[in-house]
DNA sequence: CATATTTTTGACCAACCGGTTAAATCATAT
DNA sequence: ATATGATTTAACCGGTTGGTCAAAAATATG
């Protein structure tokens, strides 16, 4: 029963660590609202995790680790750049959609330690230079328009990530605090960006 | 002598403290920190301001306003739309990497006070439905592709935001930490932004 | 100059927060 | 059963933080 058990606290603090951090952020996380939240005492935090940061780290780095691996479906196949570009903002907004408070959480936290989010980034197996040179390669090809790769690449992104970081105001300034018209909004963004992209990019 | 005194030290007060709270985030900030860059005593903080959350919200007030703007200037002119949307994407761009915390903080900060939020917006002129006819009217008379004008709004804004907010990331997977390559980009996106929406949204 | 008002300061406080410690509980192996 | 090591807890600690207060300094008023 002893791995069971572990894992099984182990696990709580980690679902409760990532719950309150990913909301309150480093700073206005607590511990022992965390330590509530996973129904066990403040001091056993540290017993499992030795100090806050070295918790903050852990959520960080799976939070973090769930957004990437994304990026790298885009290269993992040999569909026609537009079925890529479908299927990944799908995926993408689809999991955003999942975790809202994920890209806010990542943005303001990503200052804290560039090392530790490049270590991040190696760890995970994500090179980002074969998803460009997949890019470069349907504009050598003819299919897509000739941009610096790495423009397209941060428009993707971009266009997937912020609305759903920037949803407080969206909700406020195009659908009188209606929450359901936003995420029917976002809803048809999983098509409209698609879209919205490859009528810029693709050579007809 | 009283009130320009008293405009003094207030003015010191707000330019630390914006400095502190728009780079460490309310619960991140430093009552302290604001009263030693502002060189004066921590009591007087609370003397201009009486609580910490009233000094933020102050701030948060002040540079979102900073923001807003450049919104309608979209509007307030009747130049063909790809005039209006390079001045706009330029003037904006420029406006962030003079303030290159500026997208975090809010971002981030939004959620905390939605109504806060909304008032805000009230406060300064500021309405989305002149930029939303102005583009639907674009529409309209056939100079762009029909579109929902909320999309391509949001589209424009995400295009001009998100790669000044995840500056870290882009620095570390893209420019191997080279910050100089990394402003270059930005930069050049002035005009690429541009390009990359005329080309998904010009009827030609 | 004397008085009233505003601005500024140093000292202080209660609450909070991350972290520690020693003891208790539990599971397991002998 | 009991000795052993891992897990969990309650109580506690020192430092920090937002905020207060009374008095001093500066300024305005008459």
């Amino acid at each position: 029963m002893n791995e069971i058990k572990k894992d099984n606290t182990e696990e709580k603090i980690l679902n409760a660590a990532q719950e309150v951090f990913v909301q309150k952020g480093m700073d206005g996380a607590r511990m022992q609202e965390i330590a509530d939240k996973a129904g066990i005492n403040k001091a056993l935090l540290h017993y499992y995790f030795r100090s806050k940061q070295k918790l903050f780290d852990a959520i960080f780095k799976k939070v973090f680790s769930k957004i990437l691996p994304n990026i790298m479906t885009m290269v993992q196949s040999d569909l026609p750049i537009e079925k890529k570009l479908e299927t990944f903002v799908e995926n993408y907004i689809n999991l955003l959609i999942k975790n809202p408070f994920l890209p806010t959480f990542i943005l303001k936290e990503m200052n804290r330690d560039p090392e530790f989010l490049a270590n991040i980034i190696k760890g995970n197996g994500v090179n980002p230079n074969e998803v460009l040179d997949m890019l470069q390669k349907e504009m050598g090809e003819g299919n897509i328009r000739t941009m610096d790769p790495r423009d397209l690449l941060v428009n993707i992104l971009s266009l997937s990530i912020f609305p759903i970081a920037s949803k407080p105001l969206m909700t406020v300034m195009f659908f009188d605090k209606d929450k359901k018209a936003y995420n029917e909004f976002i809803e048809k963004r999983k098509i409209t960006v698609k879209e919205f992209i490859l009528n810029s990019i693709l050579i007809k």
